[in-house]
DNA sequence: GCAGTCAGTTCACTTAACGAACTTAGTATC
DNA sequence: GATACTAAGTTCGTTAAGTGAACTGACTGC
């Protein structure tokens, strides 16, 4: 239903879900990565409304991820391209893609494979720190302000609202149990 | 308004998305990531509605990706934490925070950083191949269908739909212009 | 006894996704 | 030269789902 716009919210997240807008967005997107650059082979692939397509690519090229072409004059017809910053999308879907197909299918395998040119392997995207390059759970990452300081949980509140809403409690009382 | 379900398409990135729910989902594993474990910590920091977080919860326990565990029992009270399946989402949250760093703040920098335990240095996930370990941009990566044959557009929409649906063309003609 | 906490549920409102039909300009076939 | 088809959308009625606000029920702290 889409009221809550998480565009301005200072987190990265956030806005990416606010970019995407609906599920369909990386669908498109990965129709698009795939090959289909025109409107009625988007539609015809994922079976999406045509409004709800025409609204999607709309955005698209808005944000400047698609850049809409003119491929033919008479009629004028269109195609859809990734721009740089639609290219540099690709490594989310290559993390989901990866989650998705370790968690949603089952003792069935994975229904595509991906083989890297460069080294000639069948391969998955991992996601590693860039700079040590090792693998990067969860466990090991730790957020900090770019002040240096760590955001606990108030700090993080007020970091992301600007200022600590009506109702939210003034200090966190409250015995937590940080045990585990 | 969700109709279309995706959770049965042989695809992991529609698959990933049908699980998502909305966008508000990524957002309540970010906070449960971030150390929120109880209804109203999330509700809070979110400014989500309650009966969403609540549906939210739910089909997320259900889907095994939290786990609801009751912390106090007069009255019975829960806090939700992160199962393996959830904890290893966590890359696709990297891999969302890097694209939105690099193009959702503007002049602004990144909102927050990340700091890698292991090695000490403010970092960043980076998708690279699980072989090589060099990056893995969409330019090196082909895909390949189980069977060895590679997914050209024909192929691909009968893989993904089982056969060809009602309405789609038996041939593709026109031609195409592949330069570029 | 009053305020507050926690984990939700209920309800009225509104909006966006859905599906299907329609449009416009041009090409191909018979 | 009528019919069928293509491409890239737009229009429109229906309906499910997100939104916000109020409410509940069991308990705690002052």
């Amino acid at each position: 239903m889409r009221r809550t716009s998480f565009s301005q919210w200072p987190c990265s997240i956030a806005r990416t879900m606010d970019f995407l807008g609906d599920w369909w967005t990386p669908l498109v997107l990965r129709e698009v990565f795939f090959g289909s650059t025109r409107f009625d082979d988007i539609q015809r692939a994922l079976s999406i409304g045509r409004n709800v397509l025409a609204a999607r690519l709309r955005r698209l090229t808005a944000e400047g991820v698609l850049r809409r072409d003119r491929y033919q004059d008479h009629p004028p017809r269109y195609e859809y391209r990734l721009t740089e910053k639609g290219r540099d999308f690709y490594p989310v879907l290559l993390a989901v893609t990866r989650w998705g197909d370790r968690w949603l299918h089952g003792s069935k395998g994975p229904p595509i494979l991906l083989r890297h040119t460069g080294c000639g392997q069948i391969t998955r995207g991992e996601v590693v720190c860039e700079r040590c390059r090792k693998p990067l759970p969860h466990a090991e990452v730790m957020a900090e302000l770019p002040n240096g300081r760590k955001p606990d949980l108030d700090v993080r509140i007020a970091a992301t609202y600007g200022a600590p809403r009506a109702g939210a409690p003034r200090k966190r009382p409250r015995t937590r149990n940080l045990a585990r």
